[in-house]
DNA sequence: CCAAAAGTGTTATGGATACACCCATGC
DNA sequence: GCATGGGTGTATCCATAACACTTTTGG
């Protein structure tokens, strides 16, 4: 048995979380980013992430960072895992195997406030160039939430605890890069079962009919699903 | 610089692959699993996985061990990840991050052939107790499996590499446990683009109409997909 | 009243289901 | 011919897309 432990200590890797933080802000589909101060790849934008602790679960790992990053907890969006990143020589210094996790968040009210990493920034998501893998990364990030918006509710995580139909549509045209119908739009979010429930408020508007407010409802997976144009 | 690596050394971890393999086998989905032979979980069955090397890549590390298990090539199959598994604790011999695998293969011609560990033995995929951590694992990936075959042609790597719509279907029925209308399967198949071609070859059979025999098409995604009844 | 945005009704179309029916083989 | 499984045609239903239309606010 210990000559297994001895075994192991051949193959050991240092295990790292990185983050893909999502949110919409501005119009646009945004990643946040930090600026790196020391090599490798000084001056680059790189992942929010770090080194999972000892004895900490890869997933109390990623929630930490989050909240080191965004001062929010995941439970005001959604967090889970992405991919697993380990080719060698993918981090200059050594082994280091990294467990990408993407988080879909609203827009925060206090910008980045309580955040650890001076330096982090929202960019727009379609920088290149960032350190280390992390385009692949980043890439691997959004299409798996541009997937997910089709059959479940997770665009509510990138909004508000209320909400209306058309701020939920721009979730939708935003991170999809399309134009949906306003109309068809409303039909099929309000008759999905258990994709958003009625608070009761009205939203306040400059001009034109207040529109409803919704929060998140209980549904897990979206029937029938959203599907995106053109597929 | 290298006080980073310093640091990194009080985080380090042993890496591992871990496989969930799943064929057809005797009309039911099974899963290859090892027998254990040391503790811990001695005589207790697992998945079957091992270290990654030195300076190997998590995906090389998978089809190598697919290849020591197997003796099958991921081209004849499908081999893709699944997720990470890193609860402190779910090894007891230490910190060990394991990167799960998913693979669907065709039944074995050879059974077990070429297999380097003796002892590895299909099984109905509803086994429990299995070792460590690996009973979620197994479910993970017959999850994800059952919702893969709605949306993508992978249901064809159950098959050989030339075979009837009949043969097709059954695989969906055995995998999502349920009958499907074959007349409504046979042409939901045969329409959906790039999901199989004509060989020109027919099946012999012992009695009724030969039927047509198809090899997998190039389609990545199905369009429209087949999904599972009752959802 | 007008503009603007929210929300509803209506029709046409395409996929899914259910099932009647025909085809090609072994016996 | 009969049994058996392969494969096609067709009616019905349901979700969608397109869009005319109504509602509710601010100015």
């Amino acid at each position: 048995m210990h000559g297994i432990i001895v075994n192991m200590t051949l193959n050991m890797a240092a295990v790292t979380v990185d983050l893909v933080l999502l949110t919409i802000r501005q119009g646009a589909l945004q990643v946040l980013l930090i600026r790196r101060g020391i090599p490798p790849y000084q001056d680059r934008w790189a992942l929010p992430g770090g080194f999972v602790l000892d004895g900490e679960d890869l997933d109390a790992a990623a929630v930490r960072e989050l909240r080191e990053e965004t001062g929010l907890d995941p439970q005001a969006g959604h967090l889970e895992q992405l991919a697993t990143y380990g080719t060698p020589g993918r981090d200059p210094r050594g082994r280091v195997v990294t467990v990408a996790y993407l988080a879909l968040l609203p827009d925060l009210p206090a910008p980045t406030a309580g955040s650890d990493a001076s330096g982090a920034e929202w960019r727009p998501c379609d920088v290149r160039d960032l350190a280390f893998d992390h385009d692949r990364i980043l890439a691997d990030g959004l299409e798996r939430a541009r997937a997910k918006l089709e059959y479940t509710p997770l665009a509510t995580a990138f909004c508000p605890p209320e909400f209306t139909v058309a701020q939920l549509r721009e979730v939708y045209e935003t991170v999809w890069q399309t134009t949906l119908d306003p109309r068809n739009f409303h039909r099929k979010v309000t008759s999905a079962e258990g994709f958003v429930e009625p608070t009761g408020n009205t939203a306040i508007r400059d001009r034109g009919r207040p529109a409803q407010l919704y929060r998140r409802g209980p549904a897990a997976l979206l029937h029938p699903p959203l599907l995106r144009p053109s597929r």
